[in-house]
DNA sequence: GTGAAAGCGCTAACAA
DNA sequence: TTGTTAGCGCTTTCAC
């Protein structure tokens, strides 16, 4: 193997052609005024001296780094990967590069992220707000900077900032009316905490659909958990104990649907047979149950492309216009074993 | 809410305090030249104005960007999502940012990201290879330019790069071996690409394992796939149809026994009374399926951690010593339900 | 203990 | 069509 290669600069190209750095750097860019033949030269030798543009001085003089920064919950989530990668996507179609920050759900590293990405000098912030975070002083300083900022998922509408959310309430709606065209009529909800939007909407769109179908609301096929496979089993014992039982259940999402399945594997109950189930988030794993596990797809790198499109849009125009833009995406039905009774 | 922020800088800052960008400099930097009543002006000056530091300005002028470059062939396998995690960690502890791109296992992306990263100027790259990769000239080209550069899990022995790896030899050995135990005769194995490493190693393994508790090795029983669900559900169908069925399966990872699951349910096949099977890799689904999914942990986070960790160490010393380092992490078996018989 | 000055590599007015 | 020059914001050597 040859010997290290020191980097070449535009200096370097220059020097090789007995022209000046400005040409080299305007043939690089193919700068209308050069002539053919010394872009040509130019790009050759750039070739042959392996030359790699060296973006940092770039994005020093031009006051931009091509960076897009995106604060996320989790990776491990994989909802949030997902929508990263619909965000890599575009960003890379845009030449721009995405540093990606995860909160672990906790307001100190959010706000870390923040201050990090600041001072990488990134174009724009695309962010999913911590469950944790109350105070958004930090996002509210991004936006005070112009830099453009845009929610995705987790969003906030006080702050004037753009965003990209999924219908939950319609998503909800679909998946319980879903059961009850398949003749389910005692239909439980197994919810989240109240307190988060989300979840709140979920259980509308639930309601919401079992009195438009005139079917009325039984406050005991109602119950409320934590958001785990482990709570999710729970509830559904809860259920299974009581004396009316469900012959249908709308899980808040599909960790929580898994653990209602396991409980009732346990319990002996067929699904969909005696009592069909539905999820909500397409999580991976729902594909490969058996039964396989119905639920409601967020269209998750459809969000990030989203999102990240937004940006683009706002390099166009104002980062922040009078009117923040609040883009709700529709869910789909994803109708699969676990709640097809015909 | 107020104007804009217009960002301050060191200039700004000396301005107000009738000192030079230098002191400003050193006194944000705690230079111990400079006076303590200096430093405290300084930073209260800084705070006040809003003061971010601009990195891309300090990165040019020290040649180095505080950033690692993260190839992975995708962020939707759970493994090398995790295994960032273990990165981020340590790169966040070190003031480092980690800049992620995903291959999507394609030779052209791989290359491109790669050279992104060159751009970028970033001060390491981790990667893990596509597996569609056989010219290896952009990683030698990373190494020639005396970046650092650390394979995890996808490694390459003949560039003279350190690496991280799991003994997937061991792995599959052990596999292979709590199949024996478990009293299967006829063990197949579905394998992968055989020029990746890490494929053959598992092979190596698995045959390893029979020939020490005497079982002689039947080349009919072992099918080489593309390492997917798809693949996974062929390979079976095609181990079924031949005369001789194999009473187990080692799969060569999790989606790939995922798919001969699949090709034995429909088959009516019992898991694990008529074929017991296990997996490599512990994807979050295999716990979740029916029967849950034997499999051997490869220890993600700790690998990145690991990978990471290497990188730091390379600063105080040769970015490339003459006899690079390999790290090898254990595996550890995972036994569930797929595999066992008794 | 602090200032003056140069320069990291690139780009863009302005000039020629 | 190309050259000259200045400067993005920061750090550091050399002075004083």
């Amino acid at each position: 193997m040859s010997d290290t290669i020191s980097k070449a600069t535009i200096q370097d190209i220059a020097r090789e052609l007995n022209i000046t750095a400005a040409t080299v750097s305007r043939a690089l860019n193919n700068h209308p005024a050069i002539k053919e033949a010394t872009k040509k030269a130019v790009k050759e030798t750039a070739v042959r001296l392996n030359y790699r543009p060296n973006k940092i001085a770039s994005s020093l003089r031009l006051g931009k780094s091509n960076i897009i920064g995106v604060i996320i919950p989790s990776a491990e989530i994989n909802f949030f990967g997902s929508v990263v990668h619909g965000i890599e996507k575009v960003a890379n179609e845009n030449n721009y590069n995405v540093l990606i920050y995860q909160s672990n759900e906790l307001y100190e590293y959010e706000k870390k992220g923040v201050h990090t990405f600041l001072q990488s000098q990134v174009d724009a912030v695309l962010a999913s707000i911590s469950k944790e975070t109350i105070n958004l002083e930090h996002y509210a300083e991004i936006k005070k900077r112009g830099i453009p900022l845009i929610f995705f998922d987790r969003a906030n509408d006080n702050l004037g900032v753009s965003s990209v959310v999924v219908d939950d309430y319609a998503g909800a709606f679909e998946a319980t009316k879903h059961l009850v065209q398949q003749g389910c009529k005692r239909i439980a909800h197994i919810g989240g905490q109240q307190h988060v939007g989300i979840f709140n909407q979920r259980l509308k769109g639930y309601i919401d659909a079992l009195n438009v179908h005139n079917i009325t609301v039984d406050d005991d096929l109602i119950v409320y958990g934590k958001v785990s496979i482990e709570s999710g089993r729970e509830c559904m014992q809860k259920l299974l104990s009581s004396p009316k039982k469900p012959d249908a259940v709308f899980a808040v999402e599909d960790f929580t649907a898994l653990g209602a399945m396991q409980a009732m594997k346990d319990a002996g109950i067929k699904i969909p047979a005696d009592i069909a189930i539905i999820g909500f988030c397409n999580e991976a794993f729902g594909e490969y149950l058996t039964p396989s596990l119905s639920t409601v797809n967020q269209k998750t790198v459809i969000m990030g492309e989203t999102a990240a499109r937004l940006f683009f849009d706002s390099l166009r125009g104002d980062a922040y216009p009078a009117h923040p833009r609040k883009l709700i995406l529709q869910p789909e039905l994803i109708c699969r074993e676990s709640s097809r009774k015909y």
